[in-house]
DNA sequence: ATGACGGTAGCATACCGA
């Protein structure tokens, strides 16, 4: 059981990337965000043709978040439960496989910058941490089921200073600030295992890598996407790995895909 | 902190991102 988390930055400008990937690495769930895409224009039936079922919580432009499957999906939330959002940043779905009873997440956390060290606008800081706090409150609900649960995407967190290739720049901004560091470890005080770390001490584990300066030429990259698994996905755990493959052609995105192994 | 760089909307340039 293969299941993969790619913030894809634009479903249809990532289309034929993400085909391609899809055919060589042949994963049973794909967790997608940053779709840029809503309903109507999203690439139903090219992924169908890939032999993928899509369900998608899509917004025009920006945002964005889809779960795709080899096995049969049934949705279970659409948006954080009890948290009104103007953006789509999650979607939750069932599936059985393999004989079990899957739960997983599709999970895009607001970036948050300018933090609110910034007089003049606080207001995405301030709605990334109140997205925190309902995620928290949700992802202590979902470990009630007693199931393996799989919170995947791309956090916005870089979550200790080895997870950065440079801490210092990033001292004050909404992706490394101790508000946030804290939110997501709590995360794992509640249950969760930050799978990539768990496995690998030595590797850097980076995901995201800016678009300019060389930076992926050079790894200078940061570690933002994560798959956190609750005690019972954990003890299906085989492995997991970044796959830098979709990062390398042409049109890349900026982020890269992290997938796990379950036995 | 800021800008480079890429995507979207939509037609020139502004907004967003990490």
């Amino acid at each position: 059981m293969l299941i993969a988390t790619y913030n894809v930055n634009s479903i249809n400008a990532r289309l034929e990337n993400l085909l391609e990937w899809l055919k060589a690495a042949r994963p049973d769930v794909v967790l997608l965000q940053e779709i840029k895409s809503e309903f109507n224009t999203f690439p139903f039936f090219e992924l169908q043709a890939a032999g993928y079922e899509a369900k998608i919580l899509g917004q025009k432009s920006y945002n964005g978040v889809a779960i795709l499957s080899r096995h049969k999906l049934k949705v279970t939330a659409e948006g954080l439960p009890g948290f009104e959002d103007v953006h789509a940043r999650y979607l939750e779905a069932e599936l059985s496989a393999e004989g079990q009873v899957f739960r997983v997440a599709s999970i895009y956390l607001p970036n948050g910058n300018p933090p609110y060290n910034d007089p003049d606008d606080d207001s995405k800081y301030v709605y990334k941490l109140a997205w925190m706090d309902a995620l928290l409150k949700h992802a202590g609900e979902l470990l009630r089921l007693r199931r393996p649960v799989l919170l995947g995407g791309d956090f916005n967190v870089i979550l200790t200073e080895r997870d950065v290739f440079d801490p210092e720049p990033f001292r004050n901004n909404a992706l490394f600030r101790e508000e946030v560091k804290q939110k997501l470890t709590a995360l794992q005080y509640l249950g969760f295992y930050d799978a990539f770390r768990t496995l690998h001490q030595q590797e850097n584990g980076y995901t995201y890598w800016d678009y300019g300066g060389g930076s992926f030429a050079t790894d200078q990259g940061m570690r933002i996407d994560y798959f956190f698994l609750s005690p019972d996905a954990m003890d299906m755990l085989e492995s997991v790995e970044v796959d830098k493959a979709p990062r390398r052609g042409t049109k890349p995105s900026d982020h890269t895909v992290l997938k796990v192994k379950l036995k």
